[in-house]
DNA sequence: CGCATAGTTAGTCCTTCATCGAAGCATTGA
DNA sequence: TCAATGCTTCGATGAAGGACTAACTATGCG
């Protein structure tokens, strides 16, 4: 027998349907009430209810109440990093499933990842910067290149973050199946383009919808 | 409700005790048997090759038949990856448990951690090897210092490897709570460990037995 | 061949837990 | 204070699946 944390106690949090819909939703970054995640998942909300404190007890959530409204929210980067392991395999193991990716065109292009872009547009970006440089790419691992500062701090991003999260770190699409970019820089390249309103998020959804404009602005910086 | 890959079936696999336990035995790096995995999750031979058919469906494990013998081993990198991430948030959530970390002492001290060293011993030398910037790191990132190449090429360890995996890796070690190194030059020093007997395999354990003459040699190299 | 070992399959029991309706609490607004 | 809304708790139901014993298949060894 095994001593350690108990994983099977973690795992089985996220192996129910209901309670994995639950979590993929919130991987949207924004916290929901149970009533939103109750629709997410596709059951009553007595049902939600009983799955969002067992998501608590298991330390996965955290909970702000307003009012009447109690807004429900992943626990940390770590278990967002969690549940992205878990698509990833999900993903690599299970391509049985014939539509490949999200059925929504515009999922597909672009959406929010926690707290990061990713999709088509988010994957070109990656690898557009390793193409010139700006990031140094090695597998998994990326890197700040020799011009990466000058060229974040041009579109007002400090890449010398003092954050505790990683600058840079890759995240597997599961939608493309390649890597976009995550960590603090790819953080705050989605506060940018939300700020700029370059794009918006699509209500309800996790899809980011650039506008015209902002989609030019987006590639010159991006992808030039 | 949600498209996407199918991650509650992934986690609901790992969400069961007895195969818990037979993933997290196979984190050891080492492919095992039926009766061995059957032995680490407290179960009977049947319920254990029930379990294991349900794993190997779910691409998990991959499977070596030596004639009698049937030898079960992690699908890969990334399901290991996800087994620790799930390990991390269990770790990171449930301290509830009042021993901490391994009964063993040995396990405690050194052990292998799928391909890589693990326990008090690595997150020294860590620990030391940031400090001598042989090694830079930003919290979970770690990256080469100037010296990493000379530094380890001394030793036979050429760091500028190519393989698709990233060289360094942080990883953190759930009996101590901080991190040690993972990635492909972790998976080097332990082979190098092993290779010059400086410390030995615990025979149906994880745990890595150093020898006098081994830990000494091993601290020079790596904590002086 | 015959026996032992390694492993899977079949059958059955039994616990666990997801689900929902109905009722109960709490907050807000009139 | 009364009604509406958001959410939780309770209790009953039912299905899923994990556990075991027993029987079966396959490999190895004398």
């Amino acid at each position: 027998m095994r001593e350690g944390p108990d994983i099977a106690r973690i795992a089985s949090l996220v192996g129910d349907p209901a309670r994995a819909n639950m979590l993929t939703a919130l991987m949207g970054g924004t916290a929901l009430t149970a009533s939103e995640l109750a629709l997410e998942a596709g059951v009553s909300l007595p049902t939600a209810s009983s799955h969002l404190s067992k998501l608590m007890e298991g330390g996965l959530l955290t909970l702000a109440s307003q009012g009447r409204h109690r807004y429900y929210g992943l626990a940390g980067p770590q278990v967002a990093g969690m549940i992205e392991a878990i698509t990833g395999v999900a993903a690599a193991v299970g391509p049985q499933r014939v539509r490949p990716g999200p059925r929504d065109a515009a999922m597909r292009v672009a959406r929010v990842c926690y707290d990061h872009l990713a999709g088509e547009q988010a994957v070109a970006m990656l690898d557009r910067l390793v193409a010139r440089q700006v990031l140094l790419r090695h597998d998994k691992e990326i890197r700040l290149g020799p011009s990466a500062a000058s060229h974040f701090a041009a579109i007002g991003i400090d890449v010398e973050s003092k954050a505790r999260r990683p600058v840079c770190r890759a995240c597997l699409d599961w939608s493309v199946r390649r890597s976009h970019l995550a960590g603090t820089l790819g953080a705050a390249i989605l506060d940018k383009i939300l700020l700029e309103k370059w794009g918006r998020r699509e209500k309800g959804s996790r899809a980011v919808i650039f506008s015209p404009m902002g989609k030019q602005a987006f590639e010159k910086v991006f992808l030039a």
